[in-house]
DNA sequence: CCGTATCCAAATAGATACTG
DNA sequence: CAGTATCTATTTGGATACGG
């Protein structure tokens, strides 16, 4: 008797492919990308605006979270012709579509931590 | 202008506490997590047997990730007195309630890898 | 069969100084 | 201000041998 019981009827909800789910999980790893992504919710924000607002990342790990956001295309990076020196960090629509998913992980947290 | 022009109708959705967010991918992160917690959605599993499924992980991994996931309460390790030396890994129901959520995360995935 | 013990490699993150 | 360069520390995963 080692089949679980429960199988009859648990399997209405059908299980899709999990390596699309390892491809969403590895976009949110990494210490601080989600703190990041949350900021940039609310607003567009520059390198200096979001090291004051996690003051205890560094410059170099701030840099290379933004670099991998950006290479999985959660954030564009924006330059303005006019003032090249003053990028600015935006979430992407594929960033801002993370939203209710990171809500569901906090519903899932909040209920089960 | 660097406020973002969305902020009214994004807001309906409230972001709730994003820590709770990072609970729930911090059970799930770790090299076969997911492939475990999945292969237990199934049924229940001895460790050899998951060790055969997944043929590139080695026993100290596969030991250290089933610890996790138990000391996370995922999963059950059960004993039976008539033989404990033939334990067998099963999902707790804070296990099982994962299912729709790796569901949600493998959507995501799909739609935007 | 079900692990643990040792040792090693790779990936990730931190501290600090420096540059265009 | 917005990063890069170095160097180090920590964490995680892998290879292999051994033990109850």
């Amino acid at each position: 008797m080692r089949k679980n019981s429960s199988t009859n009827y648990e399997n209405e909800q059908v299980l899709h492919d999990f390596c699309d789910a390892a491809y969403t999980l590895s976009v949110l790893s990494g210490r601080w990308k989600l703190t990041i992504l949350v900021k940039l919710m609310e607003q567009d924000l520059r390198f200096g605006e979001i090291k004051q607002m996690i003051p205890k990342i560094t410059e170099r790990v701030l840099a290379l979270q933004l670099k991998n956001l950006e290479q999985d295309q959660l954030i564009l990076k924006i330059q303005h012709k006019s003032d090249p020196k003053a990028p600015v960090y935006r979430l992407s629509l594929k960033g801002k579509s993370l939203k209710p998913l990171i809500n569901s992980l906090a519903k899932w947290g909040e209920k089960y931590k």
